[in-house]
RNA sequence: UGCCCGAUGGUGUAAUGGCAACACAUCUGGUUUUGGUCCAGACAUUCUAGGUUCGAGUCCUAGUCGGGUAACCA
């Protein structure tokens, strides 16, 4: 009221710090994250958590943890403990956890109470009855020949649901609302359905469950929820979230929609990825080419990165598709400050340096970090035998190659120049070593005569370089929009068959058989790397790529057309 | 066909009736022992038509376009 200052707040934060402002719920905010524990988290509710944990913190308030888990049949404690992890490693830290299936009794006894005054009754139709008497869009409802019952007959028909004396699809409890309504979310919705099926955490105790829109309003109220938070698709669920409440009158949170999130060339949907997992298109929920927490997690990408990428995008009410580049800017702008730098030949290429004498060595000092002052130097070992990078070398190089040809000469980072005499190759006319001769007065990178050179290139001791297996991973879905399906395909015919590229002959430095799980580097002039979670151990290397390093070179040359 | 929601550059967001701002992407140039990083520059009269107002991206009306929505899923 004082203040003129505006912050430029999203419109949910806007309207939070109003109802603060304005002294609703005594200034309280309390939130909650409620994802059904029948899946893996996935970016999309990244952007979902970051919303509500943030708004807690940011005005002191409190974000639950809360299980939607009213559907037995899809749900397991493998999914429970999966999502505790990925919210704990994005970096929060819920108030409490509970389950709706905490409130089954509270929820039951509230549709007695229903019941009792005439608002919800028992109904024997079935679900193409059902369907037929709700009408359409321009077609008026008809109400159920059940919706009259009385109170009595409802009280024992619905006891007696709960009791098991009906199979699945029985029978329903429906609210008595409008037939008539506008909304087709309050043509008499159903409450409860029979499902004689174990559930993971009540096990065999109900037979009958409550359906979202009687369990999530109600759910939220008994926690005190101030702002229900949830995506754009629950819009017209918002007036019976209000009908539930208004009728128990008890504590009503307010919800409010966002629009959730869409990457391109990125498949978000829950069912689908399902799908990849069940169908092994994939080795897992965690497989790096996944876009769930998990996934990008074992890919290498930092909680730090995954914040920042939901700061990033926004939050409003409408439909947009964030692009891919995004999220790479987001992990690169993180991993450029902290990942120590180290040589990663992925597709090596032997270099005999024929003035260099045979075992002999020299140390050579480079940079952990020209980021980072504080990350040091170290020493990495040169000689007559090295590997460079096959892409590193032509024979017949386009005029801005600035690398290694025949007859030229090239930087060796952090150590000599370099020039390349003789190609050798195999009998299938295969490059398999280059000879060369290097200049010892270049020691310091630069000629005592003055001679320039263009290109500087990356390089490993052969007699040291330990092998390694390389991940390369690339979008999965080659179209910025993989829910758009030309007829005849299937979605999974659109699956990018490069996501995954396999590099077996990789030559990297023995340090990396030091590194911890997960760790990650900088393979200079290639890109972001991190030891793999669960293939990785000392003598087995396997790293993921993260992310690739900006490549205007490559970029330049597709733009061009081909060199070859 | 009804109802609900939305519309600002190639993309994502900001501007809270008062000079359309930031970032990504793209393109130029500079620095550089990573074709990385960093630095500098280029890139829009806010879907359309009316209205209110000294003044409209913002408020009102109508239209256009886009999305959602008719599970005993969430």
């Amino acid at each position: 009221m004082n203040e003129s200052q505006h912050k430029s707040l999203d419109f949910i934060r806007q309207r939070v710090a109003d109802d603060v402002a304005n002294g609703k719920n005594d200034g309280r905010v309390q939130t909650r994250f409620p994802p059904e524990p029948n899946g893996y988290l996935h970016i999309g509710h990244a952007k979902s958590i970051c919303l509500n944990f943030g708004l807690a913190e940011e005005f002191g308030g409190k974000c639950n943890l809360r299980f939607d888990d009213t559907n037995p049949e899809k749900e397991d404690n493998e999914f429970v403990d999966a999502i505790r992890e990925d919210i704990r490693w994005l970096g929060f830290e819920w108030d409490a956890e509970y389950f709706a299936s905490d409130y089954f009794e509270k929820l039951y006894i509230w549709a007695i109470e229903l019941i009792q005054r005439g608002k919800a009754y028992v109904c024997d139709q079935t679900i193409e009855e059902v369907r037929e008497y709700r009408g359409g869009w321009d077609k008026p409802g008809k109400n159920s020949p059940y919706r009259e019952r009385t109170v009595e007959e409802n009280l024992d028909l619905f006891s007696r649901m709960k009791n098991g004396e009906f199979k699945d699809g029985e029978k329903t409890l429906r609210a008595k609302i409008d037939m008539n309504s506008d909304n087709m979310n309050l043509r008499d919705p159903a409450m409860y359905r029979i499902r004689h099926a174990a559930h993971h955490r009540t096990g065999d105790q109900w037979c009958i469950y409550p359906n979202y829109d009687w369990a999530h309003g109600q759910s939220d109220s008994i926690e005190g929820i101030t702002h229900s938070v949830c995506t754009l698709e629950f819009e017209q669920h918002r007036p019976l979230y209000d009908w539930y409440i208004g009728q128990l009158e008890v504590h009503h949170p307010q919800q409010i929609e966002f629009a959730k999130l869409v990457i391109s060339n990125t498949m978000m949907s829950k069912r689908k990825l399902t799908e990849l997992v069940a169908g092994g298109f994939v080795e897992g929920w965690d497989d790096p080419r996944m876009p769930t927490i998990s996934g990008f997690r074992r890919r290498g990408f930092t909680p730090e990165s995954i914040r920042n990428f939901a700061k990033r995008v926004g939050i409003t009410k409408h439909n947009s598709t964030t692009d891919i580049a995004v999220m790479n800017l987001c992990i690169r702008e993180h991993l450029n400050r902290i990942a120590p730098r180290v040589t990663g030949v992925l597709d090596p290429l032997k270099v005999v340096i024929e003035n260099y004498p045979e075992d002999e060595f020299e140390m050579r000092m480079t940079g952990v970090n020209p980021e980072d002052e504080n990350a040091g130097t170290r020493e990495v070992p040169f000689g007559r035998e090295l590997y460079i990078e096959r892409s590193d070398f032509m024979e017949e190089a386009p005029k801005k190659f600035f690398r290694l040809t025949v007859g030229g000469e090239v930087r060796l980072r952090n150590a000599f120049f370099l020039k390349c005499n003789e190609v050798i190759k195999d009998k299938q006319g295969e490059i398999v070593e280059l000879r060369c001769t290097y200049d010892p007065e270049t020691s310091g990178g630069k000629a005592p005569d003055g001679r320039k050179v263009k290109g500087t290139i990356h390089w490993i001791s052969a007699a040291h370089a330990i092998d390694a297996e390389v991940r390369l991973y690339d979008v999965m879905f080659e179209n910025e929009d993989p829910s758009d399906v030309p007829e005849g395909k299937d979605w999974k015919d659109l699956i990018n068959p490069k996501a995954l590229v396999v590099m077996q002959n990789a030559k990297v430095e023995p340090l990396l058989n030091e590194a911890g799980t997960g760790d990650s580097f900088q393979f200079v002039r290639n890109g972001y790397f991190c030891i793999d979670s669960k293939d990785s151990r000392p003598g087995k290397l396997v790293l993921n790529r993260t992310v690739t390093l900006k490549d205007a070179w490559s970029k330049q040359q597709k733009k061009g057309g081909s060199p070859k």
